[in-house]
DNA sequence: GTGAAAGCGCTAACAA
DNA sequence: TTGTTAGCGCTTTCAC
């Protein structure tokens, strides 16, 4: 709660009668404009610290029409690769004196476009958005018919409005292929989440033209599921039943890596004896675990400094088509990866 | 990148002017006041529609002296927890058409510091603050010398200026100690993380009495650190080094039951049958590893939930002394809890 | 019922 | 070099 004082918060007329000037010229004081008296100057500042006065931010945007804000618009803040996003985006905007305005739309395209609505309302210099779905999505559509100032990041390959930054999951997957059909895998599992979008597409092809190249004979299944997670470990669970037996399995999205894990579990298979795992998205607790799990490190830092780097240039105004990065990944291979087991594969196991 | 046109959005007075009306007469419709004519609202209501009117949030809010803006101060967005609290006190701001303005402090007391004042210059109409340290922060100082409206979660067990609601640390903790006590565990490590505040205190004095009153020959070793996580590592590495063999580890953090899971991986040991593990804070892959890893659940939706409504209490002007709420944890004993393993101890295993 | 006028806190053009 | 004036987009008296 408020302790009994009432504040109320100087403006620049209480910092101006103070220091005998006028509101223009703390104004300017404020602004490090050179063509004011030193004596005065000082004054200001004096004025300044006595009453502790600190400007409005958002009264000053107002009046130049132009905020100082970075709306960032991302489908769920719960996860690390999500919640590291923000703290960089946060950094990077502070960094050139801006502030991050962060929301999420919990993978709903209703509240995507609302919170879109929102940043427009407030006048946000620009956005980062990482959209809730691949590149159908409406959000591009929106901001672009509200002529708003945006790049887009993650599971967006390109788009023909907007710049956008990824992660370069082709070669992230092909080096996954590597790996594996390295160790000997010749039937591997690949599961994932999300639409048949470019950034799915790209993680698959990447892995199976690699897989393939290697090894013509490669058997690779596929299970895609839409958004949601309990389809997925549905079909899963399916697949396993009806006996086939991957010695791999490969997961584009972490929450795929988690039910992979699960059915894993279910069935008392362990990685990577009985089956190896590897996956997109590093965990804190991955490298902890036992045994610890190959991921696919994203370059979240990287990403998001090319997205505020690109924000910025075209928030300054720079023009050109849109630009489309990827940022290079980082294959980590943990003891959940390792040979094809040699003996009979693990039979059903505690299987439903 | 936004497109060729111009986009200049529509004030209150093109409103005004396609309408034929004031800006005045806009502004009541648009806030509903019912003293205006049948037939300006309708002509009101088209030129918004026409136009795509949308009014301006942060203009409305400095005319009225009040800002629609609530501002989160958390230690960092990485964790589930507090990623989890972000997304709550968003809907909740949200919902009385507030926009939440989230920043992360990064466990640093001058940031935490940088961001009030950022906040107070936003002139937001109130705070959620996570504060870094416990009850000897310096960031309810600040809050309490700017006059600021607020309210204290999570490692605050109480304020003399403020609001606060944390989780129940002491009940959760003693509960964790029924449960190892009732399965046998008469040697305990707990550690944890954190100043000597409130907050680890409760949770450390939670289990010791619980424990010691179900047998007061229980032996609880504890290692504290400062808020860094390796020097409690170290701590715990020399701890099993020296040849320490308790039954089981409690741990009051997250990072704490990683830091304990990994030394334990070191060591070769495996849970529940060399050592037992339970901790504050739950996280997602718990339920999946092997094993599945017992934990202290904080209720975050109901400190989210109570935070905000006693922060708009105080907003809506309510007086009277601060509150401290303390809401419920649930322990979710998984298989990382067993007996005391029955053979002798593990020994020394892969140490160092 | 309505609109003119004043002003939130600030900045930018211009005149002095 | 400085202050006056005129707003940014909105709300709120308060006359009419």
């Amino acid at each position: 709660m408020s302790s009994g004082a009432v504040h109320k918060r100087p403006s620049i007329h209480d910092v101006a009668n103070h220091a005998g000037v006028s509101a223009a010229t703390v104004s300017k004081v404020m602004h490090g404009v050179s063509t004011v008296k030193p004596e005065n100057v000082q004054r200001v500042f004096e004025a300044v610290e006595r009453l502790g006065y600190r400007a409005d931010p958002l009264a000053s945007d107002l009046r130049r029409a132009k905020r100082r804000i970075i709306g960032a618009i991302l489908p769920e803040f719960e996860s690390e690769f999500f919640g590291s996003m923000v703290t960089h985006l946060e950094r990077l905007a502070e960094l050139r004196g801006y502030t991050l305005v962060a929301a999420s739309s919990g993978e709903s395209e209703e509240r995507e476009a609302e919170i879109l609505r929102r940043m427009q309302d407030w006048r946000v210099a620009g956005v980062v958005l990482a959209p809730v779905r691949d590149e159908h999505g409406r959000g591009g559509e929106l901001m672009q018919a509200h002529g708003m100032t945006g790049v887009m990041i993650d599971r967006v390959l390109s788009d023909e409005s907007f710049d956008t930054v990824s992660a370069d999951s082709m070669s992230a997957s092909a080096e996954v292929a590597r790996e594996l059909i390295g160790r000997g895998h010749r039937h591997v599992l690949v599961v994932g989440l999300g639409e048949q979008g470019a950034c799915v597409r790209a993680r698959l092809e990447g892995f199976r033209r690699t897989a393939e190249a290697l090894d013509p004979k490669v058997q690779i299944d596929v299970i895609l599921c839409e958004s949601d997670v309990e389809p997925l470990r549905a079909s899963i669970r399916d697949y396993f039943s009806r006996g086939e037996r991957p010695t791999a399995v490969f997961s584009l999205f972490l929450k795929g890596t988690l039910v992979a894990l699960s059915e894993f579990r279910r069935r008392g298979w362990h990685c990577p004896d009985d089956i190896s795992l590897v996956g997109f998205d590093d965990a804190e607790w991955m490298s902890v675990t036992w045994p610890t799990i190959a991921a696919v490190v994203q370059p979240v830092d990287q990403i998001a400094a090319q997205a505020m780097d690109m924000l910025f240039r075209r928030i300054d105004g720079e023009t050109g088509p849109p630009t489309a990065r990827l940022e290079r990944c980082q294959l980590l291979v943990r003891e959940s990866v390792g040979a094809p087991s040699s003996g009979p594969h693990p039979g059903g196991g505690a299987g439903q």
